[in-house]
This record gives structure tokens, C-alpha cells and sequence, in this order.
DNA sequence: ATGGATTACATTGCGCGCAATCTAATTGTA
DNA sequence: TACAATTAGATTGCGCGCAATGTAATCCAT
């Protein structure tokens, strides 16, 4: 029976600095969270790069692909961005002339962005990043479906839980 | 039969500019990824804040917590960050008193990183961490560990065909 | 109509994250 | 030993991400 000693080993284990599992590194989810966000980041970038672009501005570009003509506000609402990063962003696209800023008329707080031909142009050639980032991810779709849908249900928890610790 | 009229709906719906499917915001795991990460970094602000600790500076700590005194390099593992960002986060770690930083005298290279008995001291307060989040995030320990395990698969996948493309 | 909220966006400041470059110490080799 | 290559960190520059604050336009209740 050598349980006593395996126990006495892990007790040393712990003694010895490793410490209580939740607090290792290694079995954090938010950990392998950020990892795989900056794995993601990393990346696009052969993709995004050679257009100058970063993958936050083409967050945006699928927004507008999706559909065009949309105010500050709406661009960030999906995104979970404000003006305080959607404004200057913007501003570099619209310098590198992928999108148009102009004030509505109607309501002059309101920025409306639009894509130029050159954004609208990008959507053809951008079609094939999607399979291509899977594939080096090593997934299938139904893999893919049921993790996006699983971090969704995740990040929704974590907003919804934060917004009743704001709310109370 | 109402079966040609959905699809000629679903075929104006895309002709009227939500697109491919793959190229949806709503249907990108990156995004999805990109999203709970920060989520993550909210949920994590009522607990380090109070502290004036941000996320990644108590990345490092659970990366000390586990063992002390490693050189940046060391830290910077694990972790898939370079001098370029520890150096500076490190300096402020020591401002606050977190830990300290001193130079190896048998290679003077190498910059160790040490904790201070504030550092140690806050392992203890931030054991209930792990768990509260997990709550928050509306998560069991058996779907956590399968979404970590998932994630980590993705990461090293991302990771290595980054790795193959560069040495080709 | 008018003064006080509200709204939309812009600005500022700070902390990553990362590429590129620099410096100094160490290692390996002729 | 001397000199090139390697290594560890530090530095610089830029782009987010986000809180806090500012400004101008609009809305709303009196």
C-alpha cells in the first residue's frame, strides 16, 4: 500500500510551491482564453498584415460586409467598443481608405462610416480566411459551432453577472 | 409547400448584405474568442482593482505563486510574452511593491523576479478568485475543464501551424 | 420657448501586446 | 586569447482597450 506515501508526495507537491490546482496557471479557462485570443491574433496576421490592416479594423470590415452605413454607435455595440477606441481606429481606416466618416446630416452627433470600393472590395478576397484560420486550428465545423457557442454562453454569463454587481 | 418561398427569402436576405455565413461576425470563433477574453478581463476588475493590480500583473503572480524567483524569460513562457511587454509591466509590479526584480550575479543578464511578502500575502485572499468567476460565468468544473482543454487544442494548433509557415 | 437631462462622439491618459532595434554579457570557436 | 554568434533584457514606436472627461447637438419637461 503505497496511498500514505502518494499522499505525502502531493502534500509535498503543494508544500513545495505548485499550490492548489484553481490557482495554477495551467487550469485557468480565462488563461486559455487570452491565450487563444492572442494565438487568433497572431494568426490573421498573414492575412491582414500585407493590407495594413489589424485585427480589430477588420472586425470592423466584416460589421460593414455585413451591412454598410452604420453610426459610431452601432459598429460598437457588437463589438463591445466604444468611441474612446472606435474613434481613432477609424480615423486610421479612413487614412488608409478602407471606410468614409461623415456626420449625418440629419443629426450631427451621429458619424456615419461607410465602406469606400476598396473595403467593399477586400470582402472577395478575405472570403477564404475563415476556412483557411479553421484548418490551421486543426477544427471541423461542428467542433468550431459547439466552442463558439459555448464561449458565447460564457462571455454572456460574465456580462450579464457583471451587469447585476453594477445594478445593485 | 411553403419551402421555395423560404429559400427565396433566405437568398434575398443574403443579397441584401449579411453575406456568407463564414464571413458573420456572429459565426467567427475568433470573435467569439476576442469577446470572452475581454468579458473575462471585466469580471476580473472587481477583484484586482481594489488592489491596483490589472489582469496580466496577476498573471504573473499566479506564475510566482507556483514558483518563485524566475528570471523574465522564465516568466515570460508560459505566459507568450516577451522583454518588450514584462519589462515594463515587471517595473510597475515593483513600484507597487508586488515583487522585486535584481540581477543574477553569476550571469548579469538575467534579471530574477522575487515576491515580496505582499505578493505572498495576497495568494491567500485570492484563492476565492477561481471560483467566484467560475460562478459568474455560469460554469461547471467538468464543462470548464472541457472548454479549457478545447481552447488549448486550439491555441497549440494556431501556435504550430504559425510555426510551420514561418520555417517554410 | 427654455433650461436641464440625455446622447453621440472626441479627447486624454495609462497599461498592455508586439515588432524592431539596441546594449551588454556570455558562449563557442578558431 | 580574440572575435563572431548567441542570449537576456531594455527601449522605442504604434495600435488597441477602456475609464474618465469634454463638447456639441438633441430631447424633454415645464
Amino acid at each position: 500500500m503505497n496511498k500514505p506515501l502518494s499522499k505525502s508526495l502531493s502534500k509535498k507537491k503543494i508544500a513545495a510551491g505548485s499550490g492548489p490546482p484553481e490557482q495554477q496557471l495551467e487550469n485557468q479557462l480565462c488563461f486559455a482564453v487570452y491565450a487563444a485570443g492572442h494565438a487568433f491574433t497572431q494568426a490573421y496576421k498573414p492575412f491582414l498584415e500585407p493590407q495594413g490592416l489589424t485585427y480589430p479594423q477588420y472586425l470592423v470590415l466584416l460589421q460593414l460586409w455585413e451591412r454598410d452605413d452604420q453610426t459610431v454607435k452601432q459598429l460598437g455595440e457588437p463589438l463591445f467598443l466604444d468611441s474612446g477606441t472606435l474613434t481613432p481606429l477609424l480615423k486610421r481606416m479612413e487614412a488608409a481608405g478602407w471606410i468614409m466618416r461623415r456626420r449625418d446630416s440629419d443629426d450631427e452627433r451621429v458619424v456615419r462610416v461607410t465602406l469606400t470600393d476598396k473595403g467593399r472590395a477586400f470582402r472577395e478576397a478575405a472570403r477564404e480566411i475563415p476556412a483557411a484560420l479553421m484548418c490551421a486550428a486543426g477544427l471541423d465545423v461542428p467542433t468550431l459551432s459547439a466552442l463558439r457557442n459555448k464561449l458565447k454562453r460564457v462571455t454572456g454569463g460574465l456580462r450579464e453577472s457583471r451587469k447585476i454587481a453594477r445594478d445593485s
